[in-house]
RNA sequence: GCGGACGUGGCGGAACGGUAGACGCAUGGGACUUAAAAUCCCUUGGGAGCAAUCCCGUGAGGGUUCGAAUCCCUCCGUCCGCACCA
């Protein structure tokens, strides 16, 4: 190569990248072993789901997950980067009804496919230990593992409602329910109780909360959502009496489950959930009730819809007597907003304290009665209209209470119900207190069971007259017939001719295979420690090897995940323990949730939505209008979106790694945007990481052309001195950055270093002085490095560029030379009160008396108080002087 | 509806309770070029002033503090989750 030649020459990403990729593939360079005795590191981002092509978003996640790994490397850690498939799931069987390809091949093209995207990334990830959940070698264990569960207790069956389309006959997700209708039939959805499965995780509620405090690697807002979700709350359960005269039969008194038994003075009304078993009985009798019941099935069974309807109540008829007085009645309804799964299905209402019970009390006209009085207000004159009452005050209107807070009179009724008692029903044989102190969870059981093929099959067998048998371990995997249609809605398993038909393993006559699968959220509840050891055969860990790995460092993915996906991996793990796979409670050690990636969203004329690749911006001064860049046409520029295809506003990483290089994808997702908020994806953005990668080329070919001298010079004149400055007090801050996490700092510091360099290199022609040389030498040196884990092509090429034969990839992080970020002196801002009006430089170690001395000297400091004397001089050590005028 | 977050120049954003606007993008001006692209230099929150400098500014309104983008209260707006989307 000519001398002279190289640092002209425009870095040509498309063709290093590809050059580097096959190299780092070829030494293995990546590939992580579990006898390395370094120190572990385990860095993983939530696995993809194979979708069919990868998105910004996962761009985004993984470059993170990426520069933390490389990082880690750098530091000497042994990094375990791993990645798979969250491969089972609705959409596969969606492709396969609207498409006629079967699940699995689509499947596992999407996978083929974005694997190759993500190797076209660089991202430096063990390959080896690749898998995807709906591999029949990694589902077996989680069938082995679903057995281990029941033996420990921690599996049962329960009656639960889904969405029931009439006319498809077939359940439907939350999401394919839209306004309470069908997402293909266009018929009204109806609740339906199935038989199924569940994990116990309520039995784990207190525990999962109270580990929560430990996390503190993860984010508060993450930790304080997984609070409120579990939702313990300590109160009372109360057992109303019924009027005989007006119950059904059978029915002789109604629990409740209360946080508000002070306002038990205030109650109203009694509401029951539509399925609560008096609610069901009194159906029996007055078929208006049952079809009121009929009617609140239709909202479906998600919360939002649930919550957002209007409330609507049904008088039974029926009576409950309250316990503090048994000629006191209250009417007591059955309501759409009263749900079966909190606490007993029945409250009390109290509407003046409860907002939703006022709605009600007002829409039904069961007036209310105030019984805590805020403080200032007059007992004699509260009154509640539309606002219900929540804090705290006195008890007024409650008989023995009055006067008293509201905890103490929580205390008093609880201590008083507690004392009263019940007659003993049916094969009862003691009194029962008429109340007991409760604790209870929002948190319910987790069911597991899908109606649906595309799942990882539960291994049960139902035999008629053995009950419930698990498949035994040798007949493991039980895997999916592959000769399924779907040609018609419903589970294809289910319809399947032969494959649900078996012999029972314990007795041998004909019985049934369970046709429900795996809800996806079990597949991606183990899958990280799977990675510690994916070759192991006979068991879904090696313990040895997966506790030595566990808990993951650092894992990095969407805040949609917040609750749901980390609270099940947090429950799965700890049942992992108790059989025995596992050796810890808690899987994630560091949480990291990253933002979206949006984009802009533009729209024609004739109100299509129109993608960004179709689009030319046109920018005339302050104005920016767009255009279709084929016809000239006129399009509107729409609000910035979350990228989606049905608003195609989404940028294909193919396109952008084709056009720009993968660096450049990868440095512009770091740039600007904190990582944990949302991004907006922008050309000009685009252009400007861009231009960067090539500056940076340029930077370092001129560097590398300068000679420096063989040993370090003994003492550096000013401006090698300020290049070696600027170098470590990068290397201070990109170190720091990266261990927290903050790219877009850690961005902007490699820009504010590179311009350092420019600025010292300035016009500098061929001959330096050999301590600038030097310390240029040891600047690019550092700067390389330093931005390696960002952009790893360019790295390597510039590092050969400055003549290493070693990848860079495989280099230690540069040191830190902490005497050269100390500065003799410094300079303080100096307020006068509150506002900055002048700068002192002062010794960094002066004492605060000498700088007071030296502010008040100051013509600023002098003008401002215009002769009075300062009230007062706050001296902030290292940082600020303000003066008190 | 319930739970959680966020709101700073033209734009993305920076700022242990301590100089508001680092860094980038865009804009305007200039250099180089026959020209364009690329590159380099300068400018850029608003207002007043020849200038030094001053005043106003972190969604709105209050409060705490020597000092508030940051802490507290009320309100407005946007986004995420709500148990069968992944």
């Amino acid at each position: 190569m000519n001398t002279e030649s190289h640092k002209h020459d425009r870095y040509n990403a498309r063709q290093a990248e590809a050059r580097w990729q096959k190299i780092w593939a070829e030494r293995g360079i990546f590939a992580t072993r579990n006898d390395d005795p370094r120190p572990k590191y385990y860095v993983l981002e939530m696995f993809p789901y194979p979708s069919g092509r990868i998105h910004m978003g996962h761009v985004r996640n993984y470059t993170m997950g990426d520069v933390l790994a490389r990082y880690m490397r750098a530091k000497g850690y042994n990094v375990l980067h791993p990645m798979g498939w969250d491969a089972f799931g609705m959409p596969a069987e969606n492709a396969a009804m609207d498409r006629k390809v079967h699940p699995k091949s689509w499947t596992y093209d999407n996978i083929a496919t974005m694997k190759k995207q993500l190797q076209s990334m660089g991202l430096s990830l063990d390959w080896t230990r690749e898998f995807a959940t709906c591999d029949p070698g990694y589902y077996k264990h989680q069938q082995k593992m679903f057995i281990d569960f029941l033996k420990a207790g921690l599996v049962a069956r329960e009656y639960r409602k889904v969405n029931w389309d009439p006319v498809d006959q077939t359940v439907l997700a939350n999401e394919q329910v839209i306004d309470g209708r069908g997402w293909r039939s266009g018929a009204p959805v109806e609740q339906r109780e199935l038989h199924q499965w569940v994990f116990k995780i309520s039995d784990y509620s207190q525990e999962l909360l109270d580990a929560l405090d430990r996390l503190d690697r993860w984010p508060e807002k993450v930790r304080l959502m997984q609070r409120n979700w579990i939702g313990r709350s300590e109160g009372l359960l109360i057992r109303f009496a019924l009027d005989p005269a007006t119950a059904p039969g059978g029915q002789t008194e109604l629990e409740v489950f209360t946080t508000r038994h002070d306002t038990l003075f205030g109650a109203r009304f009694m509401a029951i959930a539509p399925d609560h078993p008096l609610a069901q009985a009194q159906a029996k009798r007055d078929p208006r009730l049952a079809a009121f019941i009929a009617d609140c099935k239709r909202i479906g069974t998600a919360q939002a819809a649930i919550d957002t309807a209007e409330k609507m109540g049904f008088d039974t008829g029926i009576k409950a007597i309250h316990p503090f007085d048994g000629e006191w009645k209250l009417p007591v309804y059955v309501a759409n907003f009263i749900l079966m799964e909190y606490g007993t299905g029945a409250i009390f209402g109290c509407p003046a304290h409860d907002q939703r019970d006022l709605d009600f009390a007002n829409k039904y006209g069961l007036g209310n009665t105030p019984v805590v009085c805020p403080p200032g207000q007059e007992a004699t004159t509260f009154a509640i209209t539309d606002i219900a009452y929540d804090g705290d005050g006195t008890m007024i209107n409650s008989r023995f209470l009055d006067g008293m807070t509201v905890a103490q009179a929580k205390e008093e009724v609880a201590r008083r119900l507690e004392g009263a008692r019940r007659p003993p029903r049916g094969a009862e044989t003691a009194p029962r207190p008429v109340a007991e102190r409760r604790i209870n969870y929002r948190l319910r059981d987790w069911g597991i069971s899908r109606q649906r093929y595309w799942g990882c099959p539960i291994p049960i067998i139902h035999c008629e007259r053995c009950g419930i048998v698990p498949v035994p371990e040798k007949d493991l995997p039980v895997t999916l017939p592959e000769d399924v249609t779907f040609d018609k809605p419903g589970n294809p398993l289910d319809r399947h001719p032969t494959w649900k038909h078996v012999a029972c393993p314990q007795c041998g006559n004909p019985a049934r295979r369970e046709t429900d699968t795996m809800d996806t959220f079990v597949d991606s509840s183990w899958y990280f420690a799977r990675f510690t050891d994916p070759w192991n055969e006979e068991a879904p860990t090696t313990p040895a090897i997966a506790n030595a790995w566990m808990p993951v460092n650092q894992y990095i993915g969407g805040i949609e995940h917040a609750i749901l996906h980390l609270l099940y991996s947090r429950f799965f793990t700890r049942a992992m323990r108790k059989c025995g796979h596992i050796g810890m409670d808690e899987p994630f050690d560091g949480l990291f949730t990253q933002g979206m990636v949006v984009h802009e969203t533009y729209r024609a004329k004739n109100g299509e939505w129109v993608e960004p690749a179709a689009v030319r911006i046109e920018v005339d001064g302050e104005r920016r209008r767009a255009v279709l860049a084929a016809t000239g046409e006129p399009i509107d520029i729409g609000p910035i979106e979350k990228m989606s295809k049905s608003k195609k506003n989404t940028v294909d990483p193919d396109d952008i790694i084709a056009a720009y290089g993968a660096d450049t994808a990868r440095w512009f997702m770091l740039s600007d945007s904190p990582p944990d908020r949302d991004v907006i994806w922008t050309e000009e953005g685009v252009q400007g990481a861009w231009r960067f990668v090539q500056r940076l080329w340029r930077l370092i070919g001129v560097i590398a052309d300068i000679q420096p001298p063989a040993a370090p010079p003994p003492a550096f004149a000013d401006r090698a001195l300020a290049v070696r400055k600027a170098a470590h007090r990068a290397l201070a801050h990109v170190s720091e950055d990266i261990e927290k996490l903050r790219f877009n700092r850690c961005v902007a510091h490699i820009y504010e270093f590179a311009n350092a360099l420019s600025d010292a290199i300035g016009s500098t022609a061929t001959t330096v002085a050999p301590d600038l040389a030097w310390a240029l030498r040891e600047a690019a040196d550092i700067l390389v490095r330093l931005f390696h884990p960002m952009m790893p092509h360019l790295a390597e090429e510039c590092w050969a560029a400055l003549g290493h034969s070693t990848l860079v990839a495989a280099e230690a992080w540069p040191t830190l030379e902490p005497q050269l970020l100390v500065e003799a002196d410094i300079t303080l801002p100096v307020q006068v009160n509150g506002k900055k009006r002048a700068d002192v430089v002062v010794p960094r170690s002066a004492p605060p008396a000498e700088i007071e001395a030296a502010v008040l000297a100051l013509d600023a400091v002098k003008k401002a108080l215009a002769g009075r004397s300062p009230k007062k001089v706050i001296v902030v050590p290292q940082r600020i002087v303000n003066v008190v005028a």
